[in-house]
RNA sequence: GGGCGGUUAGCUCAGCUGGUAGAGCAUCGGUUUUACACGCCGGGUGUCAGAGGUUCAAACCCUCUACCGCCCA
């Protein structure tokens, strides 16, 4: 690997296959134990033990990598903690799909113990391959701390989080409406349901007055069968309509009930006939009603989504929606349908199956939540968190200041056991850091745990301060707490950013971390969203085999603009694996040049003009980078990078250098010129930095032990790079030139210059051998009157003409015509400034500054127009 | 219903505090010049969604409209 040569195409397969191991073997992602430098610690987002990575990951995983392999480099004593989570729903899902698939069981076949030793095996299994992923992408974790958010050790804590919560009386089990997903058979948070726009019915019933049959108040429902648990029918106590009415009874369809109708405040006058029926058990709306006016709550869905309760006996065991047709169709037979409409309405979907989710009344255990929220909110607003980009605080802060309170418990099988324990002598509930054996309150030994998990947001809440050890006061959580970001998708500010935030304020005693990265979706080229159903999804394993690990992270680098959604064009994917094949030929060409004998340090004196604006060029990049990088900038970074690299270095530097190879001093600056290079690299390129570094290393041994590059006042060399650019003006427009009259590439040919700069003049006359390569120059002489020599081909640039001399009287032709038309369109452009210069008051208000350059710029034109106008008068 | 984004070259996207538009890919012409054909040299391409306003000056600020997307209720 470290042999001088180096084959003529990059081979990423080959440079990334064992790179890895090497700085993992040395211990160069573990923090020292001496602590050295400012601390700077960004905790893993844990990905799900769901599967494999996704491209996604890639992109919030890599972006936090590029910032910690800077600061490593930078001397900050850095953390970059991996983990996995054990995401409950999600993974007993998948593990439940399997094994139905796979043997036809369902997880009550297997039973609780079993199943779970299943899941287990999973976990292992998706761990082992999510590393190996995380491996390829390189990020520069310390898998000495790896954490798993279901290990022994995190069971202690969240059980110890959870008494003290108890304790605290912010924790307590109360019966409420909640959703529910009949398929996950749990009850889901108000964040787990999304609402989705449904093409439904509306339909109009007709509930008799007790008094007077004739008559009757109508109300529109979407869900028909709930009628049967219906206890009430509510109006706005101000609607003219119904005012009257109120108090009244009403017989209630199908089922002689009498219910009443009432009036309440929260009732929409606009919906419907602005009547609705109030079905306290199955709507959340509803619920609210009755428990303002104290009314029954009669329960006729069951958990199985079955008809049930004191119904008419025909729908009983009907599955709701079967309901719905049943009940529709006897309202039709009896007349009691006024009227059926198209609807189109949101209703509440698991956000794992997509089932419709059912609401209803049940024991949960929940989190108050409104106090918690009050120091989180302050945290944000006193800017000791920031959101980046800014505006997400405004969607944090809607939501922070809406808070209703968590519904923590959920009926599955995998997860953080609920650490309540119930007394079946005296129904004492018994919340302790360990199993109780006898109750406290009657001293009977019957105790029985609560069967329900924690929702697999409680342990992420709590991720940031029980990963660096907060339970046991640990070193690391004095060092490294609070982290420094936390880089994440927008999807989960509420589901886990305000809640690590609550949580990390409540136990960490400080904010979890200063800065929230938020980066956005990776949509396909289409710009549409990734996902299994469409089959767009992209196997970020398959772009690093044809690309590479290095080309995948810098195009998501430079398209992650902070916030915005990217769409991942593989097009840009393959452009980037070119750059990595042109660095490799460019370093190739350092290495080959190398001698052995350059100095480590540059000789200010003995280097040439071209070494000095290298050096010019590259401190200014270095100083724009590391701006970027501090304004959290990365994808302007890595352009910046790129640009300077492929436009400046490789296009002119090295073409420059060609001539100088003699010299000590210049192999110097090319040695010292591609270290810097490598070094802005890594963070974004790490496996080819990494590779080239060894050919051309220090005294470090690898590339992120060595400092990165800083503005250096020494590198500054404005009369050397405004030479070099004055001479890369004049070889472009002879390059131009030639390519405009059709002069063979590879043809030298002799070349006249004149120059009206006598300062110009001067930049290329100490630099004529660059000039004369570059422009492939039989000879070059700078005269000055171009008139008395032979006649050629003319090209002009600021201060300077150039001419090209014919070979034959076609040659003079063609270089008339293209004269002409380019005398044409400086004349239209002329006139246009000149437009604006005289009206409208340019002239007066705009600052002298702009002025100034704008009336530079036109005399340039007017110069060139000149200079070609003659031209076209000595060759006509 | 409330809120937030987006609309820039054929495609995917940059464009920071307003000063007459850029990248990658694609495309066209030329080229195997001893780091690189994953290359080199050169070129073309845009009423910056539409309308109005502020300004000497607007892709950028303000208002409205259209379309696409997202979040919350």
């Amino acid at each position: 690997m470290l042999e001088k040569d180096m084959e003529k195409a990059y081979d990423h397969l080959q440079t990334e296959s064992d790179w890895y191991r090497r700085w993992q073997e040395n211990g160069l992602f573990t923090p020292a134990p001496e602590p050295a430098g400012i601390p700077f610690s960004i905790i893993l987002p844990p990905p799900n033990v769901t599967g494999s990575l996704h491209i996604g990951h890639a992109l919030t995983l890599s972006l936090p990598d590029i910032i910690v392999r800077r600061k490593k480099m930078q001397g900050f004593h850095v953390l970059w903690l991996p983990g996995v989570d054990h995401a409950g729903i999600a993974t007993q899902m998948v593990v439940e799909k399997n094994l139905k698939k796979e043997t036809g069981q369902t997880k009550e076949d297997l039973g609780r113990e079993k199943f779970l030793q299943l899941v287990w095996g999973w976990k292992d299994a998706s761990e082992q391959k999510i590393v190996g992923q995380i491996k390829k992408l390189g990020l520069a974790l310390d898998w000495s701390r790896m954490k798993f958010t279901l290990s022994d050790e995190m069971q202690r804590v969240v059980r110890k989080v959870f008494v003290a919560l108890y304790r605290e009386g912010r924790i307590y089990q109360g019966t409420y409406m909640v959703n529910r997903c009949p398929s996950c058979k749990t009850v889901l948070s108000d964040l787990e349901v999304e609402h989705k726009e449904v093409q439904g019915r509306l339909t109009y019933i007709r509930y008799p007055l007790l008094r007077d049959p004739k008559r009757w108040v109508v109300v529109a429902t979407t869900r028909p069968e709930t009628l049967l648990g219906d206890v009430a029918v509510a109006v706005h106590p101000k609607d003219a309509r119904y005012k009257k009415l109120i108090g009244q009874e009403l017989r209630l369809p199908l089922t002689g009930r009498t219910i009443p109708l009432l009036g309440d405040e929260d009732v929409d006058r606009e919906f419907g006939t602005g009547a609705v029926k109030v079905t306290p058990a199955h709507d959340p709306a509803d619920f609210k009603i009755a428990l303002k006016h104290n009314l029954e709550k009669i329960v006729v869905i069951d958990e199985q989504t079955r008809m049930t309760g004191p119904i008419p006996e025909k729908f009983i065991g009907l599955d709701r929606f079967a309901c719905r047709q049943a009940v529709l169709e006897d309202l039709r037979a009896q007349g009691l349908v006024e009227k059926e409409e198209e609807y189109v309405h949101n209703v509440g979907h698991c956000q794992r199956c997509e089932t419709v989710v059912e609401p209803n009344i049940s024991k949960q255990w929940f989190l108050k939540t409104a106090e918690l929220a009050q120091p989180a909110i302050a945290a944000v607003r006193d800017n000791e968190i920031t959101f980046i980009p800014d505006k997400w605080k405004k969607v944090y802060f809607n939501w922070m200041e809406n808070i209703q309170d968590w519904c923590i418990s959920r009926q599955l099988w995998w997860g953080h056991r609920i650490p309540a324990f119930y007394c079946q002598d005296c129904q004492e509930v018994v919340v302790d850091e360990t199993d109780p054996e006898r109750c406290p309150t009657c001293g009977g030994s019957r105790l029985v745990q609560d069967e329900d998990v924690l929702d697999t947001w409680f342990s992420s809440a709590l991720w940031p301060f029980t990963t660096l050890g907060w339970q046991d006061d640990s070193a690391d959580f004095r060092t490294f707490y609070p982290t420094s970001i936390m880089a994440t998708g927008f999807d989960i500010i509420f589901f886990w950013v305000a809640r690590m935030i609550m949580m990390g304020l409540h136990f960490g005693k400080a904010v979890p971390f200063r800065e929230v990265l938020i980066n956005g979706l990776i949509r396909d080229e289409k710009g549409q969203k990734m996902s299994k159903t469409r089959n767009n999804a992209v196997d970020p394993l398959e772009i690093i085999r044809e690309y590479g690990a290095d080309a995948l992270r810098f195009t998501l680098a430079v398209q992650a603009v902070p916030g915005m959604d990217i769409s991942l064009s593989v097009s840009r994917v393959k452009g980037y694996k070119a750059f990595a094949n042109k660095i490799w030929n460019a370093s190739r060409f350092v290495v080959m040049n190398l001698k052995g004998d350059e100095a480590a340090t540059i000789d200010a004196g003995a280097i040439s003009d071209a070494d000095r604006w290298i050096l010019h060029e590259l401190n200014t990049l270095v100083e724009k980078v590391n701006i970027s990088f501090d304004e959290y900038r990365m994808y302007e970074a890595a352009d910046l990078i790129y640009h300077f690299i492929w436009d400046e270095y490789c296009d002119w530097y090295l073409e420059f250098s060609k001539s100088d190879l003699a010299s000590p001093a210049t192999r110097a600056v090319l040695k010292f010129t591609l270290r810097r290079i490598l070094q802005l690299l890594h963070p974004f390129m790490p496996f080819i930095s990494e590779e080239i570094y060894q050919r051309v290393k220090g005294d470090k041994d690898f590339l992120i032990q060595t400092e990165f590059p800083a503005f250096s006042k020494d590198l500054v060399f404005p009369e050397a790079h405004a030479a070099m650019e004055t001479l890369k003006k004049v070889v472009a427009e002879t390059r131009k030139t030639r390519t405009e009259n059709r002069i063979e590439p590879n043809k030298k040919v002799p070349i006249f210059l004149k120059c009206d700069s006598p300062a110009e003049r001067l930049h290329l006359e100490k630099h004529l051998k660059y000039f004369d390569f570059l422009s492939r120059s039989l000879g070059t002489e700078i005269v000055a009157d171009l008139s008395v020599l032979p006649r050629g081909f003319r090209g002009v640039s600021q201060n300077w003409e150039i001419l090209l001399p014919f070979v034959d009287d076609q040659d003079r032709q063609r270089e008339l015509q293209r004269l002409r038309g380019e005398h044409d369109k400086l004349a239209k452009l002329i006139a246009q400034m000149e437009g604006k210069l005289a009206g409208g008051g340019f002239a007066d208000k705009a600052p002298a500054e702009v002025i100034l350059n704008f009336k530079k710029n036109l005399q340039e034109y007017i110069e060139k127009k000149a200079k070609i106008g003659k031209t076209i008068d000595d060759l006509s």
